[in-house]
DNA sequence: CTAGGGTTAG
């Protein structure tokens, strides 16, 4: 007994009063230089365990340059020396120390285990490093651990996290026992990236297999529902969640609002906000975000002002959500304000994103002069296209032919290959009746063998979700959708609507006139909607693009002649049209 | 002398 305790008052020991003061440091840098001084003098710096200990907390602590230096005065790292500080600064967010730690670990000749490579392929997958993490992926084969379900759970993950959802979705097929931490890999990656009819799909197959979904695989495929727009499919999935008797954390709490505010469901997002006893800064901005797309922008403002008073601090994309607020409802005095109070009142420093809702508030306002100030007065960096787009879309707007001009050319001399830019000066063109330099524009698009972008709509039915496009007839009931909608246009104009001429590069575009193509996605969808839902049911559309201006008059008549509430998600922001009218006010 | 992993929201 005497002689034991005598063993571990050493100190190097875990026990050992350097050892326990480490461990009251914790990861605070001052704390632990200070016991870092204490080792030296008290002459126990050779000691591994305390040394190990002390740079895995520096790491933790956010020092990864204290880390480095500690880690380069041990005479010779081992294994678990190295394991620690891969883990760590995998962790803590220092990729590519974590690379560079692990090509150490290999210079000195010692293996890597599993555990190694889980830490080095998540820095790999975090900094989107595809060709090292293939060659990592290499090596673990070479080790013997690529039927590790750990590693390979990884390795979907860094496959998906670079964009590569093939290889990722091989190892994910060979994987013989899939855990759910590996099904969500596969359902996240394939919504990170845009496919989200590909995560409903992995996770309606993990259902069929009898395997349990948990809080992150719903936060997965609630996002899936709310690129889509498939609200009745979210609804199924939030029943799913209250059946599975699934604690609603933060995460999924933030993805259920999310989810019910993409679909344009706004007052369901706020009770789900309302209902969460747990509300942090991320979730408070997405419900501030909800109101802002939808064109609530006093709710908006509300809500932030609640956040202010007693809610978690705002952060920088807190400031984007409500300055897009205020921009998207015209409120010019509190945007300003919001603006203002940024820098003064949270030391927060303005970034491009805030520029450009400024410059969209104020352009769209009419305050083109002030708009154009404010470009000017920012640094070469900051002035980026988002910020002159911005510009180029208030010029549009009311008309300015001689500064849309000039914010054009600009344009098109830093992103000559964004055809967005030709469309514009060219509708600019033909605004000022300048049919010569419509031609230039057009053929200078074509030179550069640019194409307009496809515009297409969707519409979910019976949770399902369908996929309109102009002159696309491959749908089965492609006739009676364009018969129904000629009818339908026919009471429009019944009822008032004269059709906005169309925009002018439309006419241009010859290859579209050969369709002789009468309706854009976004009329299909709605007749296609109107056709296949019952009397009274709110339609809802998302669109890829921005609604034209002829659609969004035909959808106001539509929603007076059909007595349906229709809603439009289109790339930037929602319309609801509600009995001949729409929520944006025609302020878009 | 020693511990431990891969997934989620604005």
């Amino acid at each position: 007994m005497e002689a034991k305790q005598l063993a571990v008052t050493g100190s190097s020991t875990p026990q050992s009063p350097v050892y326990r003061a480490l461990l009251r440091a914790g990861p605070s840098l001052r704390a632990l230089q200070q016991v870092h001084g204490h080792i030296v003098v008290s002459g126990s710096h050779r000691s591994r365990a305390l040394l190990t200990k002390l740079i895995t907390l520096a790491c933790e602590a956010g020092s990864i340059f204290y880390t480095r230096r500690l880690f380069l005065s041990v005479p010779k790292p081992d294994s678990f020396l190295f394991n620690s500080l891969i883990k760590a600064s995998s962790k803590f967010g220092f990729p590519q120390h974590t690379v560079f730690f692990y090509h150490r670990m290999l210079g000195f000749r010692i293996a890597p285990s599993s555990y190694t490579f889980t830490s080095v392929i998540k820095s790999c997958a975090d900094i989107s490093a595809l060709r090292l993490g293939r060659c990592v992926h290499s090596h673990v084969l070479v080790c013997g651990y690529g039927s590790d379900s750990f590693v390979q759970a990884a390795l979907v993950t860094f496959y998906s996290k670079s964009s590569d959802l093939g290889a990722a979705r091989k190892l994910f097929d060979k994987m013989p026992d899939r855990s759910v931490v590996a099904w969500n890999s596969m359902i996240s990656g394939y919504e990170q990236n845009g496919f989200s009819r590909e995560a409903i799909e992995v996770f309606n197959q993990m259902r069929e297999l009898g395997v349990e979904p948990d809080s992150t695989t719903f936060v997965s495929v609630l996002a899936a529902c709310s690129q889509l727009g498939a609200l009745g499919l979210g609804c199924s999935v939030h029943h799913n969640v209250i059946n599975n008797g699934l604690h609603v954390n933060v995460a999924l709490g933030t993805s259920l609002i999310i989810m019910y505010a993409r679909c344009g469901n706004v007052s369901i997002a706020r009770e789900i906000f309302d209902s969460m006893n747990e509300r942090n800064v991320i979730a408070w901005t997405a419900m501030i975000s909800g109101y802002a797309t939808n064109g609530y922008g006093s709710q908006a403002v509300e809500l932030f002002c609640q956040m202010r008073a007693h809610g978690p601090v705002p952060n920088t994309v807190t400031f984007v959500a409500v300055l897009a607020a205020c921009a998207h409802a015209g409120l010019v005095h509190e945007g300003r304000e919001t603006y203002a109070n940024m820098r003064q009142e949270y030391g927060l420093v303005p970034g491009v994103e805030h520029h450009v809702c400024m410059v969209d508030m104020l352009g769209r306002a009419g305050l083109l002069t002030e708009a154009y100030q404010l470009i000017k007065e920012l640094g070469p960096e900051e002035a980026t296209p988002a910020v002159w787009t911005a510009m180029l879309g208030a010029c549009k707007m009311h008309k300015n032919f001689d500064l849309g001009v000039i914010v054009a050319e600009h344009l098109l001399e830093v992103e000559p290959e964004n055809p967005g830019h030709y469309v514009m000066l060219s509708n600019i063109y033909a605004l000022a009746g300048r049919m010569d330099r419509v031609e230039m524009v057009r053929n200078m698009m074509m030179g550069r063998s640019l194409r307009k972008k496809v515009g297409y709509s969707t519409i979910e039915v019976n949770q399902k979700t369908y996929l309109f496009s102009m002159g696309d007839k491959s749908h089965p009931e492609t006739n009676e959708v364009y018969q129904y909608l000629d009818e339908l246009m026919s009471q429009c104009r019944e009822a008032g609507y004269a059709p906005v001429p169309e925009s002018v590069m439309h006419e241009v575009e010859e290859e579209e006139r050969e369709y002789a193509l009468r309706y854009h996605s976004e009329k299909l969808a709605i007749a296609f909607g109107l056709l296949k839902t019952k009397d009274g049911m709110a339609i809802r559309i998302v669109k890829n693009l921005r609604m034209c201006e002829d659609c969004h008059e035909a959808i106001k008549f539509m929603s007076v002649v059909t007595k349906r509430e229709i809603i439009v998600r289109d790339k930037l922001r929602f319309h609801h049209f509600k009995d001949g009218s729409c929520s944006c006010m025609d302020y878009w």
